[in-house]
DNA sequence: GCTACTCTCTGAATCGATACAGACTGAATC
DNA sequence: GATTCAGTCTGTATCGATTCAGAGAGTAGC
């Protein structure tokens, strides 16, 4: 009674043998029903708690659980709407399995951020934005399944839910260029991790680290190449981390000049309600886009590109739980809408 | 290079024993740095991924891991922002000592949650509302440690982390009072599970299951009975679900008759600003409060008690990660503040 | 030269279960 | 009466590591 009773304890209490034990928990087929009772009571009466986990799962080869990785802070992926509306889906789908999620935080050291990935007791990775390409190779070297939500070159042949960001962030572009915006300036954050937060000059996109910020800025771009608004004629405006306060900090100089621009594209919400934020004490007429379509963007006015991010998750656990017989159908793209509100409005005439 | 390697396949490897491997990964001052980084080439030659996780935590009895536990479904949890925030605190402190996180989804049917909870590979747990008694029971008898944040009569000697429920409710009343409302609804959600949803009839608070809001509910109470309106003197008012959506809903048939509530106390803000929602429509001056001061509080302009969410699950994680030396450490009473807004106004003379 | 130490490394025990092949029993079949 | 079979239960191997006492080698001190 000292320490925590195990399967044997119980065996011998009854003064029948482990395996009997273990069948009566997990295979009441394999024994009476009588000898079952009896030795659940036993185990009942000990304060026998149930099979280890642990031991169970090293014996089975299974834990029952899917990793979930976020490449920032773990505390800071609660703050960003978007990532909660998806790991609200990956839990739906986890929840419909029987499976429990296991969070886990990513030390800033490389080295010690490998360890964790190494470390976590998992059946398989639901990846949100890794753009450290370290992180498939540990998983796939562990031997485990993942799912990646980030659109990257070397993904190769592993399961993927995502969008056309780049075609999703044409749309929002060409929806300002319609109204006749020319002179736009597009938000992103960390679109160089190392520059300071404000405008910051690029010679080109494919300089943009993070892939899914390069996509969507290359689709912003495309829009505006299309009627002869070239790349260096963008403001590009770097926010040090994806939140209303450094949307709102990133602008703060953006419009200098005396020709500033007349549109924000930002990469997502949270940064383009930043942007709102900072405008509303100002009297010039911006138009502003958004990306995702977060809660708040609604009753913000914000027209923005919606994606199904409930739903990005449920499938990205759906493909990890239940993974597609054929191959081709681990690859998912998502549809995505352009939802235009009240936030972009036709070129002023100044 | 079949299956995956095993710590025992380096060993062979490189023609030492397993101990000495082990030894190479978490005692490096146990052998010879040559010897060591021979086996690391060696391991990474293997594709062998580092010891398993699962064995390690079997063999040191440890896993690195709290569970968190949410009565309501895991995915509703995401939909609701005082769980997030809390959530977000529960994850910085857990990042900062370096464990993660399980999410363990609770089935509906008691007994398989049960069972959830027996299978969960975690050092602790983190109790987030659960009413069901059955709960630290089983986590009792698992010998593990948890921590609870609704007030429980037999919580005994358990860590706890939470507010004076009651005394805070009151000050939202007391305020409602002071403003001269007599006739006032309470709203809360599933007050009596089995109840429909809207106005309800209830001879005592004391019959309200769920701890929190019984105890919320109370504090509603004595601040009106202080002023002589009686407990049979309120109305009652039953949402499904803690939602916008459920507190709108619940309120449709609340304000008939020739005498309908001026103001609404609501045990939470969601609850409270799906009754902003609802009584937008209307021309009715009706006063609101809520309970939390969630971030769309503010913008609503929704009175409200506020309690420190993130510190909340901060707490209650470093209760469990680095538990007190005194006992009497383990429980905290945070202090809550009633933040006035424009929801709340003095009674209309009509 | 001998004792005492420090470094390295090894062997065996152990963590707590599950799986599988087979042993035994009693009943049904021919 | 021998055979087959289903129903129960047991023994043993195994999952993949960690731990700890101790073996052996080299070195320092006296």
């Amino acid at each position: 009674m000292k320490s925590k009773p195990t399967l044997q304890d119980v065996a011998t209490a009854v003064g029948v043998s482990r395996s009997t034990v273990s069948n009566a928990y997990c295979r009441p087929d394999q024994l009476s029903a009588g000898l079952r009772a009896r030795i659940l009571e036993a185990a009942r009466q000990l304060d026998y708690p149930g099979p280890n986990p642990t031991a169970r799962s090293l014996r089975r080869g299974v834990v029952g659980a899917i990793g979930v990785l976020f490449t920032s802070q773990l505390s800071y992926a609660f703050t960003d709407p978007f990532a909660v509306r998806f790991l609200a889906g990956v839990a739906e789908a986890a929840e419909r399995h029987g499976t429990s999620l296991l969070l886990v935080p990513l030390p800033t050291d490389p080295t010690q951020a490998r360890v964790a990935v190494e470390n976590a007791a998992v059946d398989g990775f639901c990846v949100y934005c890794a753009d450290d390409s370290w992180v498939p190779d540990v998983i796939r070297r562990r031997g485990l399944p993942f799912v990646t939500t980030a659109p990257r070159a070397d993904a190769g042949a592993d399961r993927y839910v995502g969008i056309d960001e780049r075609a999703a962030a044409r749309a929002a572009a060409d929806h300002l260029v319609s109204l006749g915006h020319r002179r736009v300036a597009l938000l992103g954050d960390s679109i160089r991790p190392d520059a300071p937060v404000g405008p910051l000059r690029l010679s080109c996109v494919d300089d943009v680290p993070h892939p899914t910020t390069r996509q969507r800025l290359a689709g912003f771009a495309d829009a505006l190449a299309a009627v002869g608004v070239g790349w260096a004629d963008l403001t590009l405006l770097n926010a040090a981390g994806n939140s209303r306060a450094a949307g709102a900090a990133a602008i703060a100089d953006g419009f200098v000049g005396d020709q500033p621009p007349t549109a924000v594209l930002a990469c997502s919400d949270v940064l383009a309600l930043g942007v709102l934020d900072a405008l509303a004490d100002r009297a010039a007429d911006v138009s502003v886009t958004g990306f995702d379509d977060v809660p708040d963007a609604a009753a913000a006015g914000l027209t923005t590109v919606r994606q199904p991010a409930e739903e990005k998750g449920r499938i990205a656990a759906a493909l990890l739980l239940d993974p597609p017989a054929e191959p081709a159908a681990g690859h998912v793209l998502l549809r995505t809408e352009l939802v235009v509100r009240t936030s972009t409005r036709p070129v002023p005439r100044s």
